[in-house]
This record gives structure tokens, C-alpha cells and sequence, in this order.
DNA sequence: AGAGAATTTCACCAACGGGTTATATAAGTC
DNA sequence: GACTTATATAACCCGTTGGTGAAATTCTCT
């Protein structure tokens, strides 16, 4: 899912927050240079596999991230997390020792 | 990458620490019914990806998380994470005010 | 050197993913 | 109601992915 550089753009592009297929559709065209039903189909999985919700607008049709599954990701790498957050303690100790 | 689920499941293994390749193909055998040869991939995906690390021990090949990739998740996970850290704040502050 | 375990690589195949163009649906406008 | 805009779906193609069984590689042991 995530693997794709087209979808996960998308989902930067979501963050700042409601964006119409139309504006996606545009933004993703001029960096993927792909086309409008490729990104209507990137839509559609995101929302199929939960990360994106839509709204209808008239005959727009807004999109925005739905957190759950993220942090679901978010969630997954806490067991992974000790593996750098060690380094970051030790720099951290490391400067409080010196100040 | 990450979207496969037997490699999710390879690394939630390495997590607990390094793995020969045998002791990976039995887990992963026992739960998916994926024969040796296909787990074997999937290691050299991991590796060739950077999520895995080898090192031979003899004839065994053992197996490590290699942390930097998912780190890199992590930070990409950033731009997200105030959509669920809001509540938790909140949460927090509460709580901290009850005190 | 020969046998056996651990692991990887090879050749092959079916299923899937992501792109394209053409077409359908739905809502606003004259 | 006809026309345009916004978006989604359909039908299709092709490269990639993930599986398999068979064979190659590498190390160990006697």
C-alpha cells in the first residue's frame, strides 16, 4: 500500500488537509506526469484500504487522511522504535552530562 | 515493500534479536505455509531493501533488523502524527490538571 | 575427499498492480 | 433538455511479485 510513491505523496498531499479529487488529480499530473483515472484509482484504494475518507460537495468530491490506519502503522514500529531512540537517550544523557 | 505481510512478520521476528535464516524459515513455515526457498527472498529482499542485515556464522547466515529504513517511516509518519497526538494531549492535560 | 546440513539461486508460472484510452455517471449552467 | 465540468469505472496491456520444485553453493565433520 504505502509502498507506492504516487499514493504515499497523496497522503503528504491530504495532510494540510481537504483537498478535491481535482486538486490531487493536478498536483500528482505535474510531479507523476500520470494520468486523471490513475490518480482517481490511487484514490480509491486509499479510501478502500482506510486512509483516505471522502464527501461529496456538489459534483466535487472531497478527500482527507484518515489517521486510524497510520497510526496503526505508528503503532507497529513502537517495536521497533528502542532501536534508535537507544542513540537519541545516549546523545541526550551525553549533553545534559556536559551542560 | 512493508505492504507484505510475511515480511512485516520476518522483522517483528528479527526484532527480538538477530535470526539465523533457518530459525526464520521454520517460524514463517509454521505460519504461513511458505516453503524455505520463498522465505529465503524475502530475506534477500529485506536485505537488498535495508530493513535486514547478514552476517555468516559458520554455515549459518544470521539475520538482524537493520533499523535506518524504518526509522525513515517513522520521520515520514511525522507530518501525521498530530492528527492523533491531539487527543492525547488533551487526554494529557486533563489528566495532569486532575492531579 | 565424500556426505550431509544450511542456505541461496534458478527456471518457471499464475496472480496482481499500476498505467492507458475510452466511456459512464453526476452535478452545475445556459 | 443540451452542454460542460468533475470524477469514477471499464477493458485492456504489460512488468513485477511471490510462490514452487530442482539444483547449486558453502560449510562442517569424519
Amino acid at each position: 500500500m504505502l509502498g507506492d510513491p504516487v499514493r504515499r505523496r497523496i497522503l503528504e498531499l491530504l495532510a494540510d488537509g481537504e483537498q478535491t479529487a481535482g486538486a490531487v488529480g493536478g498536483a500528482i499530473l505535474a510531479e507523476f506526469g500520470i494520468s486523471q483515472p490513475a490518480v482517481s484509482r490511487h484514490l480509491r484504494v486509499l479510501r478502500e484500504s482506510g486512509f483516505a475518507t471522502v464527501r461529496s460537495d456538489g459534483s466535487r468530491r472531497l478527500y482527507a487522511v484518515d489517521p486510524a490506519p497510520l497510526q496503526k502503522v505508528d503503532i507497529w514500529l513502537d517495536r521497533f522504535r528502542r532501536f534508535w531512540t537507544r542513540r537519541l537517550d545516549a546523545l541526550d544523557t551525553e549533553l545534559t552530562r556536559r551542560a
